[in-house]
DNA sequence: CGACACGTAAGTGTCAACACTTTGCCAACT
DNA sequence: AGTTGGCAAAGTGTTGACACTTACGTGTCG
């Protein structure tokens, strides 16, 4: 009792447990899995660079402990690359890899679609009527950020018609990982505007009742959803700059 | 590497690093994670129960923190559930989660057959034809441990059809969760002969190139699966039993 | 006889110290 | 000059000890 741990440390700048009426509840542990989830798929923390765990513990206000189970849970989660002896590295996905996880994208939100046309109650219809809508607007003052954000909502809204929690997951999952890739490339107007107009089309099917064609229309709009990013990502260099990376296909790994 | 004998340690059960030509040079945490998740696969730790750091850590020949270590990395594969100074629990999937778990698996298992409809190459109809000839073999012997083993042969080899390291991580991740509570129920001699009725015309499907026939029968073999499943569930009153605990771990709220 | 309070035991959360590996650098040798 | 050997620093792997919370059994009081 002579030491009073949390309180009597000096302020670190992401400290996992700021104040008393935080989420110490948590636990250190957890508060350091979130704020490095957090930091990572920001972009804070970049692919491919190292997290060293001194430095990490310095900056949440812990030891090491904690940081390391963290780290373990990430590993768990796959966001993130263990090597022995050497340190864990921010996962880097492949092109291909991209590719793959749209394909696996477009396969679960077409059934989603497909499920929609089947039961879609009256309120998320109108969800998605006053939602699509927003989302003209949006797309007509070519506000990308806020677009984007709607995009976001607009699949989860679908997604969450399919009415089954591990297809959400495995789609929410796969959505994350693909962050780091997206975010910087979704601001061009004319992408915008297609991907709303198949919004729109999506919907009809699915407010007419065809799962069929919703379920092919909405793999479609995913998989050109991927061909507008690699479109992107195969012209010249004249992007913000990633630091001179590329879409590098390998891990950092030794060998 | 070198030995380094320092170590006078007593030979533990499941010994995490036992001899130097093993798995050391994973790491303990490691070691101790990889045996862990075989316990709890094969039902030696039973879901529902409770991880012991301190046991495990002796069990394993290790001190607490590999334990922890391994411990988050399930927690971050979501087979194991922790609450904050009580422990980590071996996690429950109701019956629902089951069955959106086999509405999932149908899914991918489908999209696969698909693919493979499109592109089979010769080397691979040959090892289809082969299984399915030791498939039936087995099938007429009745041997419902080795049917077992051959027809998660046949449902890797066509998942590798679909050519994507995704959806095939993704198909294998759920069939292990389903595991516990496949293994029990799967001897039926029944069962067993209609599954193999199914695995012969979805690889007649296949070989006929009729990807849209071959994703339909695929999708219906795994429901169908699921329905034998649930309908053995659905029989007896008996079965192992749970030692009475519910899929409780939600604490009573504070005040 | 039942409910509440208390004390104790078991178990998790966190930490600081120590052991081992890797890596980069500098010097000596060929 | 290039290469090899071996220090030294940095960082990860592991451990045992201590703090804290929870669960449980016991005893007392109503």
């Amino acid at each position: 009792m002579p030491d009073s741990p949390a309180r009597s440390r000096v302020a670190a700048p992401d400290a996992a447990v700021p104040v008393p009426g935080s989420a110490a509840v948590e636990g250190l542990a957890q508060g350091v899995f979130e704020q490095l989830q957090r930091l990572i798929y920001s972009g804070d923390i970049a692919p491919g660079e190292r997290l060293n765990e001194a430095a990490l513990a310095q900056r949440m206000g812990t030891s090491r402990g904690p940081v390391r189970e963290a780290i373990r849970m990430l590993t768990g989660l796959g966001l993130v690359l263990a090597v022995r002896n050497r340190g864990v590295f921010v996962r880097q996905i492949s092109v291909r890899e991209m590719a793959e996880i749209y394909e696996l994208r477009a396969l679960l939100f077409g059934f989603a679609a497909g499920q929609a046309a089947e039961q879609l109650n009256d309120t998320d219809r109108l969800t998605f009527v006053k939602l699509l809508d927003v989302m003209d607007r949006a797309c007509g003052a070519g506000d990308g950020q806020r677009y984007y954000a709607l995009n976001l909502q607009f699949h989860a809204l679908l997604m969450f018609q399919c009415r089954n929690q591990r297809v959400q997951q495995a789609y929410d999952d796969h959505v994350k990982e693909l962050h780091l890739y997206r975010r910087r490339y979704f601001d061009a107007t004319v992408n915008m505007r297609r991907s709303n107009q198949e919004h729109r089309r999506i919907f009809d099917a699915i407010a007419a009742g065809s799962p069929e064609r919703a379920n092919k229309l909405a793999q479609a709009h995913v998989l050109q959803g991927r061909q507008r990013l690699l479109s992107t990502l195969e012209l010249p260099a004249a992007m913000p700059a990633d630091r001179g990376r590329q879409p590098t296909l390998l891990k950092p790994g030794p060998a």
